[in-house]
DNA sequence: TATCCTTACGGAATTCGTAAGCATG
DNA sequence: CATGCTTACGAATTCCGTAAGGATA
């Protein structure tokens, strides 16, 4: 047995069994992955997949057995190599992030360039994804750190911890009615066209969920991945927006400055009454080992977490805080223990 | 970074860092197993222990830090092996028990019977040695299950079980005096010249703090670790012995069953009202892969143990019940949760 | 027929043993 | 000077690539 039989057999599973890819994704040759699994299996005395004629269809009963050791073989060595690096005294180090484009744009420039500042020697990488490409991207440890308000919380495998709550607001040009209004009503909203959020990223569920409540199906004129493209047909006057809060800082703040400012201007209305509050979650796979700049970056994430809570966090000390649901967290109960 | 060095790493560990006989224990040669250390240090890029001239003298911070991944690694390889034993439906296999005398003389022999007469293909291994050697043979994996009063509840890697309960009983002649007391207290036996276990095993230590709270110091003539050493020497007139209950269940079948016993012939008094129950604890390596027939093993072991119980218990349901004196354990706690 | 796994084979790299060297206590 | 780690070197093995073969959808 070796440590390379091992990963093909780890990254054949995460290519649905496609072992030509999977000799791709290694860097190494097909036949060469196909040997060495037929030797894993031959040594161990059973077979890890199913072969239909030639082709690997399914993973077996001791397949999926062994899959959870080889999993923990693997992630262990790369804790090996991370501690080397740790201890070798390198600053040096790439920071992994995964992230949704609304983290990315408006939160993370802040720590990230803190980070930066007192980290020059560690490159930064930010891979961006809608929460479940982010929570995978932990699972298979592409990212050591990732940042999401949905999907991370149902992972059994990924530690997760409150970061920032946030709220929805509406966005408008100034010139409409509705930029007026304090506090606009689902009925209100509802009479409009919407720019909305794509279902898979940043609340959009909480959106849904509101307006179903009340009997009432909104038309949504488009749905983006990201803030800026809602901001911009917004502007183009296709409906409505309605987007994070943290996406309308910089107008809000450009709005707070300018004398007369124009009438096309966006402005944004609180909308937390309507659709509730939102919990973005720091992420990171359990049981690997983290370089102290990935934690150091942890701690630039919000005021609220510490080095003394991560430790307990990532020892397991909260026990599994996935509801299921995964979108309605209150981060105070993660840390009352 | 392959298997082979890890293996030399961790074996060198626990052998003192001694790689002379890590290279004998591992059949291999002594020069492989220093070249096998220095390149894996060189890869990750730091020395996993420190060296004065051409000695290894102990190991650094982050050998420390990496040796528990590297325990994790070889614990996982070994489940690999395990996982396919178990899934090729070789009913063989090797079924290793670490245990004292007293269980390995009064108690095993019954689960020991049932468990061949179950699976005839299983060899059955008996380890013997004090309760720190049975926890030691467990956690370096020599053992798959282990079997002790004492010790084992202290260890961190361990999950353990209660078993079974019992008492000390005062062993004599039956004509003796104290034979023929019901309750004998602190002070008579004190008066004896008394016949123990040596202070590693079989409750030893709650026989020397319960003299100890009342002030006696009791002579002592022999200190023995197993219990028909010591009813050889009472028969012998040495002295009164206090033994487990259990070593004494063929002499009070025997007596039972005889007209007209001997003088000679040994009788039990029980003495559970001076040093309280013990609890004989079934104990595995916390995170071993455990074949079936270990598990029905255990199951055999107590009417109270049975796979679900075990099972909870190896995913770690249970928080590590040691209470650090790991003598004084009440069972019904294990369970209630 | 295109995709994809297996077998066959040969050169390159690695592994592992023996022999010799040298530092420590 | 006995123990014990390191270096050196060569043979055996393993690894890993390319090329060819055969099964499936």
């Amino acid at each position: 047995m070796n440590l390379q039989q091992l990963r093909f057999v780890q990254e054949a599973v995460r290519r649905n069994l496609n072992l030509t890819e999977t000799a791709r994704a290694l860097h190494t040759s097909q036949p060469g992955v196909s040997k060495a699994i037929r030797e894993l299996e031959q040594e161990l005395g059973v077979d890890l997949f199913v072969r239909h004629g030639k082709r690997l269809t399914r993973i077996t009963e001791p397949g999926q057995a062994m899959l959870a050791s080889v999993e923990s073989i693997l992630r262990e060595v790369g804790n090996l190599k991370r501690i080397g690096d740790e201890y070798a005294g390198r600053e040096a180090g790439t920071l992994s992030i995964a992230t949704t484009h609304t983290q990315a744009r408006y939160f993370l420039p802040g720590p990230v360039t803190e980070l930066r500042r007192r980290y020059p020697q560690v490159q930064v990488v930010l891979h961006q994804g809608v929460p479940e490409q982010v929570a995978k991207m932990l699972l298979t440890e592409v990212a050591d750190i990732g940042l999401a308000t949905e999907a991370l919380a149902a992972h059994d495998d990924l530690v997760t911890l409150p970061c920032y709550e946030w709220e929805h607001v509406l966005v408008v040009p100034r010139a409409h009615p509705l930029a007026a209004e304090k506090r606009p009503t689902l009925e209100q909203l509802a009479a409009q066209t919407l720019v909305l959020y794509h279902p898979t990223v940043t609340g959009r569920t909480r959106i849904d969920q509101a307006f179903a409540r009340a009997r009432l199906s909104p038309r949504v004129a488009l749905e983006a991945i990201d803030s800026d493209v809602i901001k911009t047909y917004v502007r183009l006057g296709l409906g409505v927006g309605i987007v994070a809060a943290q996406a309308m800082q910089e107008e809000a703040r450009a709005n707070a400055a300018a004398a007369a400012p124009a009438d096309d201007d966006l402005v944004s209305v609180p909308l937390g009454h309507l659709f509730g509050a939102n919990v973005t979650r720091v992420a990171f796979k359990r049981g690997v080992y983290l370089r102290h700049f990935v934690l150091a970056f942890a701690e630039l994430l919000s005021p609220r977490l510490n080095a003394a809570l991560l430790a307990r966090a990532l020892k397991g000390d909260f026990a599994a805080a996935g509801d299921g649901s995964g979108a309605a967290a209150e981060p105070a109960s993660d840390y009352q223990l």
